[in-house]
RNA sequence: GCUCUGGUGGUGGAAUUGGUAGACACGCAGGACUUAAAAUCCUGUUCCUUUUUUGGAGUGCGGGUUCAAGUCCCGCCCGGAGCACCA
């Protein structure tokens, strides 16, 4: 390869094969890359188009467990289908760097990557992730006391204190530390799937695939430090070429609030029996709650508190006649499921009976628990400011306590009916903070609670650490061995899934793989038995592109080095907050580390629409039934003799008395809905057969003709005869209806060539703005000029061919073949674009008075603006509008208009 | 509720960022070729008005800036997507 050439990196999301195939949403994202990876090429790149697949997963493993069948089979079977429907459309993918995350050569580096997450910290003083051997060395010359991680707070120690401790006791301390780490957490748990899902996996509280309940768990789990970077994730989206809505997203799921953590001290305290067992100090009293909140300000507004149900201070607080009721409240809220807890929107709570004491005012202030207060975000605690909190607000409301307004605003308000939550305005009722606006105020009031001790700044992330942990069996296996309980890296890469005799999860929360006691037990000790999640092989698959058969490092030097960042990026919007993540969090942690030069993997991200599937309803009289799109007519009709058929093969139709229904000359119609396209629609148009009717060049025109890339749409055939005319009318310019050449070697007319470069400059210009639905009408504008030109020069021709050949590759390869050209049209050259053949000497200028279009008039292009104003002031039209008046102000915009202005 | 998007003919969608709105295509109507159909080609197609002439209105609604607004500003209405007790 000849580096010296520059590079450009296309890509596609790669997909995971599904039993379904492709389906004609599919491939409009890949037909651009395609688009944009051929026109690069022509222009003298060096291109990367890879593809690949997402091979490891639940649906494939979902289907073991019924039919028994070793997902590794089922797996390639649906990859071999997929392969050669994207075949058949004609992409210049490069086979030879297809990677699958399934294949041992692959999750070999998965897993290695995984070594060094766990191997690593994230040193706040150099701002990136480090070495554990380093930091185990410091601990060895003087303990943590110096340390600044992202992570778990750790005990200090000193250096003697360290070497006291057990194996045990240094793994657990070390586990707050590393990048990849355990920790035993309530998890997002999924009966029905039997395994754990990270937050992104869960919508509206249910399993994003099967759509399941998920309920919370306490569980040991292997996390992902992804919060340690969130900084640097916020940031980078500063540097990188995505769509707004993306970005906003990301910034959205990372949730960077500024404020302040308060301490407020208690004035009960606990007075039950000492816990012998236990040496924490927070086990026998809390002396003090902490809260985040972003309005410091509001502070003197602040008249009770709420704690999370599962706060670890409540039952401390606790007084003996609420305990009861604050232990069925706890016992309630636990027990619900997120989805339930989601569902009720209603105001619930109890008085815990204690009371804290206002660091300001030294108020007595009630202390409450309430499902509202999520133990997840900030300290699970909260300083309740019902004027100026809506939240709050209905809490005070249903608990009848004081509401006190401490922010005065602009216009005329009642705190006591309606919380007033912006940011705006003066502070009131505060002491010596009056008068202060309310960014004065979060200022001077933090300044002081840091001087008297009970405040600090601080920033809070609604990120939180990735759940890494599945027990599932279609998965990559973690390379850990635990030694006397000990996590301990096995270094013998891979290590392979072995075989086990069911694929069910347990329920009892251990992955299939535990059966397979051979394979746990090593000489070394018992291995991790749980398996990686579904992002683990994607979130950098793009890496391994660049070197795909690497034994050595997970792709060499020189390859990252000159392939260096994805340059394009196409893919949908459902991984917007889990893959694109995660594949940021990857390459900056390798970056940190020294293998790449680039810290965001994706320089642009273009995010193509779903194209919908049209259903076809009939009407039974109680329900529809969806009819299969292919049965239906295209006016949204189907024959009684069809139905008849179907219901012959289809048991849903079992019971329909097909003689009932509105027939009019043996048509029934139907219903059309614009929705997704899914099996169970029965509304999926296979790209195969669009292929077999109009050609795959057909197809990919079409596609890219529909609209914009960016825009869903509904599938609809309705203009594909239009495209397909196209290229119909294209092959006429070269050979008639008798397939006797027409083509010539005759010298191009002067039409010709501006037509010829008018469309080598549009094309251009649109590929650069993905604006591929211009460029095909730009082409058909093309093609249309040429035939009334009656233009069928070779010299023309053959560079219209390559333009089109980016878009229609099989049309455009033949024809270049059979005028006489050898080799392919890819290594052909983009066609230089000549400016002057498109330089007109005269113009018409639409002449407007008072912005209204009157006439047209045509002038050289190069006179001067005083000679056009003469002109248009002497003509007859012009004269007649201005009837004798005098012209204020003649505006002269030299090739587009010229107003006159009374 | 918050954030991001978008609203243009019968339909999908254009409009070089303030310069003749509706490119291109579908559909529809009329015509040519044909015994006929398909295919192909030609013409028309924003709406209202009108004798083909001609006017007038028009980019979700209401204001504004400008010689000139689909495009910029202010206030509404509607759709799509994402987040959603995040303190």
């Amino acid at each position: 390869m000849d580096t010296t050439k520059p590079k450009f990196y296309a890509l596609d999301m790669f997909p995971y094969p599904s039993g379904a195939g492709l389906h004609v949403g599919h491939p409009l994202g890949y037909i651009a890359s395609d688009i944009v990876s051929r026109y690069k090429r022509l222009n003298g790149y060096n291109v990367l188009h890879p593809m690949g697949f997402d091979a490891f997963g639940l649906p494939a493993e979902q289907y073991a467990i019924q039919t028994g069948q070793h997902p590794a089979i089922t797996t390639a079977e649906n990859l071999a289908r997929y392969k050669e429907q994207l075949n058949r459309i004609g992409f210049s993918f490069d086979w030879s760097r297809e990677v699958q995350t399934c294949d041992p050569n692959y999750y070999k580096w998965t897993q290695w990557i995984f070594i060094q997450l766990f191997e690593s910290w994230y040193n706040v003083k150099s701002d990136k992730a480090e070495s554990i051997d380093q930091l185990i060395s410091i601990f060895e010359i003087e303990g943590n006391i110096n340390v600044a991680h992202h992570g778990d707070e750790a005990k200090s120690f000193t250096a003697e204190q360290w070497e006291q401790f057990s194996p045990m006791e240094k793994s657990n301390i070390l586990q707050s530390y590393r990048l990849a780490f355990q920790k035993e957490t309530t998890v997002n748990w999924c009966e029905e799937l039997g395994t754990v899902l990270a937050n992104d996996e869960v919508k509206d509280g249910l399993s994003e695939r099967g759509g399941y309940p998920v309920t919370q768990k306490l569980m040991k789990q292997w996390y992902l430090r992804i919060t340690a970077y969130s900084d640097r994730l916020l940031e980078g989206l500063n540097h990188i070429d995505w769509s707004d809505s993306i970005k906003e997203m990301q910034r959205n799921w990372i949730g960077r609030s500024e404020g302040a953590l308060m301490t407020f001290s208690l004035e009960t305290q606990y007075k039950g029996e000492e816990d012998k067992n236990s040496n924490l100090k927070s086990n026998l009293l809390a002396p003090s709650i902490q809260v985040f909140t972003t309005r410091p300000d509001t502070i003197f507004g602040c008249t009770f508190m709420v704690l999370a149900p599962d706060h670890e201070f409540v039952s401390q607080i606790t007084s003996e006649d609420q305990r009861a009721a604050v232990e069925a409240y706890s016992h309630k809220a636990a027990n619900k499921s997120e989805r339930e807890r989601m569902m009720s929107k209603e105001v619930s709570g109890v008085f815990t009976g204690g009371y804290a004491i206002h660091p300001f005012t030294n108020k007595k202030l009630p202390i409450y628990i309430s499902e509202y207060v999520l133990s997840g975000y900030g300290t699970g605690a909260i300083m309740a400011v019902p004027a100026h909190d809506d939240r709050d607000h209905a809490f005070a409301k249903k608990f009848g306590l004081d509401i006190i307004q401490v922010i005065s605003a602009d216009e005329e308000i009642d705190v006591q009916e309606k919380s007033y939550d912006a940011k705006e305005g003066r502070l009131m009722n505060s002491e010596n903070f009056d008068r202060l606006t309310v960014k004065e105020g979060i200022q001077a009031i933090i300044q002081l609670a840091e001087e008297r001790g009970f405040g600090e700044k601080k920033v809070n992330y609604k990120l939180r650490d990735a759940g890494y942990s599945r027990q599932r069996y279609w998965g990559e296996p973690f390379p850990i061995i635990y030694k006397e309980g000990v996590p301990t890296v096995d270094y013998d890469l891979p290590v392979s899934l072995p075989e086990v005799k069911s694929y069910k999860p347990t329920g009892t929360g251990e992955s299939p793989l535990a059966s397979n006691m051979e394979w746990v037990n090593t000489s070394n000790g018992q291995r991790e038995t749980d398996t990686m999640p579904g992002y683990a092989g994607s979130s950098w698959y793009f890496l391994r592109y660049m070197d795909p058969n690497n034994n050595e490092a997970f792709a060499g030097k020189e390859s990252l080095e000159y392939w260096n960042q994805v340059d394009l990026y196409i893919g949908g919007t459902e991984h917007a907050t889990g893959h694109l993540l995660y594949s940021r969090f990857w390459t900056k942690f390798l970056y940190d580390l020294g293998y790449l030069n680039f810290d965001e993997p994706f320089k642009k991200l273009v995010n193509q629409g779903m194209i919908q599937g049209e259903s076809m309803l009939l009407n039974v009289g109680d329900r529809e039934l969806h009819i299969p799109v292919e049965l239906a007519n295209k006016d949204a009709t189907i024959t009684i003799q069809k139905l008849e058929e179907l219901k012959a093969k289809d048991n849903r139709f079992e019971n329909l008395d097909i003689s009932l229904l509105d027939n009019q000359n043996g048509l029934i119609s139907l219903r059309t809905q614009v929705e997704k396209m899914s099996k169970s629609k029965y509304n999926v148009v296979n790209p195969d057969d669009v292929c077999d009717d109009y050609g795959a060049d057909t197809l990919r025109l079409y596609e890219m003709f529909l609209g914009p890339l960016e825009d869903s749409k509904p599938w609809s055939t309705k203009g594909i005869d239009g495209t397909h005319r196209f290229l119909k009318k294209l092959w006429a310019l070269f050979y008639n209806q008798d397939g006797e050449q027409v083509w010539d070697e005759s010298e191009p007319s002067k039409d010709s060539l501006k037509t010829l470069h008018k469309t080598i400059k549009k094309i251009s210009e649109d590929i650069d703005n993905f604006s591929f639905n211009t460029s095909v009408a730009q082409f058909m504008i093309c093609v249309n000029e040429l035939g009334s030109q009656n233009c069928y020069s070779k010299a023309i021709l053959e560079k219209v061919l390559v333009i089109l050949a980016p878009f229609a590759p099989h049309i455009t390869e033949e024809l270049w073949n059979k005028i006489g050209n050898a080799g392919f049209i890819l290594d052909a050259a983009w066609p230089v674009f000549d400016e002057s053949l498109l330089i007109e000497s005269t113009k018409e200028y639409p002449i407007s008075v008072n912005g209204k279009a009157r006439t047209t008039i045509e002038f050289p292009l190069d006179m001067a603006k005083d000679e056009i104003e003469k002109a248009v002031l002497s003509n007859e039209i012009v004269q007649k509008w201005l009837e004798g008046k005098a012209p204020k102000k003649v505006i002269v915009v030299p090739g587009k208009i010229v107003n006159v202005v009374v």
